[in-house]
DNA sequence: CCTGTTTATTGAACGACGTTCATTTGTGTG
DNA sequence: CACACAAATGAACGTCGTTCAATAAACAGG
């Protein structure tokens, strides 16, 4: 049994969230249980009351830290590339491989945004945001007739298509895919997808 | 109390699923509970189990239902167009109109797909490749030169894409479409997708 | 009409869940 | 050494899915 002062707030705090991962990692998202948790660090239910509002608030913390991840991820591999165009097959290949590397928390992440029934923490937004900003930096070359706004849009378009073949993947259910991997599905997508934007958007 | 012989097993069998149905439309997906259910057709817990495996079984057969009625309502909405691109934008359209128009029960649809481990009942298999089957017989007319799996497979990116974008506008996340709704996202994806897909495949 | 058998239906019971809060227990102060 | 304070506990509440011995309704034979 955990003693009185043998971890402050904060530590308790990190253990907590730590202890979280790693019991999502290990058996998912439905995996989490208070009880669980707070054995995980040797404490028990009512000290993570103390620390966190309720299980959701531990549930939105890990998010926040797997939001982080992802966009160090994909911004240590959206790296200057000979072309344009490779930039956005790199940006999808990392965000894929970042889902396929992390999948559960990556899951739960999503399940999340879609169960939350009103509006996303603030903070949450402007992570997300962070993310849509390494997508619009890899289309905006090639596009220098759109606007700030147009390449916003198709960063939007391009990316909620991307995470839709990405879903496939992780939820393993390749067999809808006609024969396909999420790689192959995203590569002819985006190759597609910006033959019509140049087209549109591009001089020369 | 529901007394002996007042209903086979057969009619328990769909009272309990129109009951069930109606709790997932009034209050979601994590609405629905085996008490609830039971109380809902006026019988006990106990019954249930004599006629369902478990609540999954329970909410595996709606999920039938509502590929059934998906598919009718794109089937009912995908007839011939002027332009055969206006096809592949109807179908779009329609798809998107019936998950805001049965919201809940398409989210759980979804939810059950994500969730579900393992590989997926066949008779579902089935019915999501008769809805993918619409979206290949749209965008065949595009693509004279092409193979039926190359259809096949531009057809699961285009969809899975097009799922990708209903998916935010489901879980109301239109905040992270750059002030776009959905229907203007697949609008640009498609037509974008598409002009790359026709110059590859199309002649003339 | 009564009795015994069959069987449809029940609902209490189990273990696990999220959450609360009166109680306990260790710590530091006077 | 006793008091006050606060950290930590864990029993309690109402929920969940699921099971299965017990019950009660229908029927068959006399």
């Amino acid at each position: 049994m955990a003693r009185r002062n043998d971890h402050s707030r904060e530590e308790i705090h990190q253990m907590a969230l730590d202890a979280a991962e790693r019991i999502v990692v290990a058996e998912g998202y439905k995996g989490l249980s208070a009880r669980k948790l707070a054995a995980a660090i040797d404490y028990t239910v009512g000290t993570l009351y103390l620390v966190f509002e309720n299980l959701d608030d531990v549930v939105r913390q890990v998010n926040e830290r797997t939001l982080d991840k992802l966009y160090a991820w994909l911004q240590a591999r959206s790296g200057a590339s000979t072309r344009p165009e490779e930039a956005v097959f790199a940006l999808a290949r990392a965000y894929i491989a970042y889902a396929e590397n992390d999948a559960p928390r990556w899951n739960m992440l999503f399940e999340y945004i879609a169960a939350q029934g009103g509006a996303l923490p603030a903070s949450h937004l402007q992570k997300v945001g962070k993310v849509f900003g390494l997508v619009e930096a890899a289309l905006a070359p090639l596009a220098d007739r759109a606007s700030a706004t147009e390449v916003e849009q198709a960063a939007r378009v391009l990316w909620a298509s991307v995470h839709g073949i990405c879903l496939l993947k992780i939820s393993q259910r390749m067999e809808l895919a006609g024969g396909q991997d999420a790689e192959a599905m995203s590569h002819m997508l985006i190759e597609n997808f910006l033959r019509g934007f140049r087209s549109t958007h591009q001089a020369a």
